[in-house]
DNA sequence: TTCGTAAGTTGGAAATTCAAACCCTCCCGT
DNA sequence: ACGGGAGGGTTTGAATTTCCAACTTACGAA
């Protein structure tokens, strides 16, 4: 069956989104990368029903975004880690955090810091792999690869 | 009233998330920010039903990501359009993008190619705005400022 | 034996989502 | 004047999800 003149713009933003878009899941990710794994903490810091909870974890693994580890038997003990595919997750939660923290608090009332090896405090830029530059929203130009969907040129603030 | 017992973790990501989190809204933005911003367009780009459009473009423009702008009086008709912190949510969906790219689908059959300014094809890299290195899970350690919020050690694959 | 911990599952009420239809204002062609 | 059609929503009612509390299972400790 083709495309129906419902169907929305093909993006891999949305696909992403429809894995790690539902409520809690990133939250989740962002715990398990601290190397909180495990179900109750998780249920403490991500503030999710324990259902819900449950219902991500499972689909977080199916993705293969999160990988369950036995670190007890008897009794039986799972704890939650990120695979490859969801440490490579961790950029989108490092710019998500920037932008809370520059946007959503005044000055320095910062829930968390991060340290990087190089010694400084990390904050994230976003750069050009090409040429190191900065990514600014005027320097990009989208190019749509499907027939059909186009975009309206530049938009100015 | 102090933090009860169930209380998240204080975080910038959940606050960020609480506001652009919801089905579509990170969706809407990716199309203003490609200057598709009228109603009828985002519906169809989308995907997102009506009513849940009108409530996500109510929140985006009282949050300051989003503002309304009169493109045609007589009859009056708006768009959306990303104010400066609009702009700024950018480098999430680019690395969103570049995950989804990489991840969720095989070779070749990306369905958009950014370009840069500078002549290449766009992929982002997230550095250090202190080193400019580039940012490795490894080389990370995240200092939590609230008191009672700990993280529990490094994270290994 | 009873308590406590960890990792879920279950049941039912409450909140959201969805699709389709509807509304209102205007512009246009005849 | 009349009948579309476009654009930007709102309304309605059914289908899904979410939420919360309680329950379960499997152990280890006192």
């Amino acid at each position: 069956m083709a495309a129906s003149p419902k169907d929305p713009r093909p993006c891999s933003i949305a696909d992403a989104l429809a894995l790690v878009g539902e409520k809690y899941s990133l939250l989740v990710l962002r715990e398990v990368c601290l190397g909180n794994g495990r179900f109750d903490q998780l249920v403490r810091n991500t503030g999710a029903p324990r259902d819900v909870l449950a219902t991500r974890l499972r689909r977080l693994v199916d993705a293969g975004i999160l990988a369950k580890r036995l670190y007890s038997e008897r009794p039986q003990r799972f704890e939650y880690r990120p695979t490859r595919a969801g440490l490579e997750l961790e950029p989108v939660l490092l710019t998500l955090k920037d932008w809370g923290d520059r946007h959503l608090r005044q000055d320095g009332d910062l829930p968390m810091l991060l340290d990087h090896s190089c010694g400084e405090t990390f904050v994230p830029v976003v750069t050009c792999r090409a040429c190191g530059g900065e990514a600014r929203h005027e320097g990009l130009t989208a190019r749509p690869q499907t027939p059909g969907w186009t975009v309206s040129g530049p938009t100015a603030a």
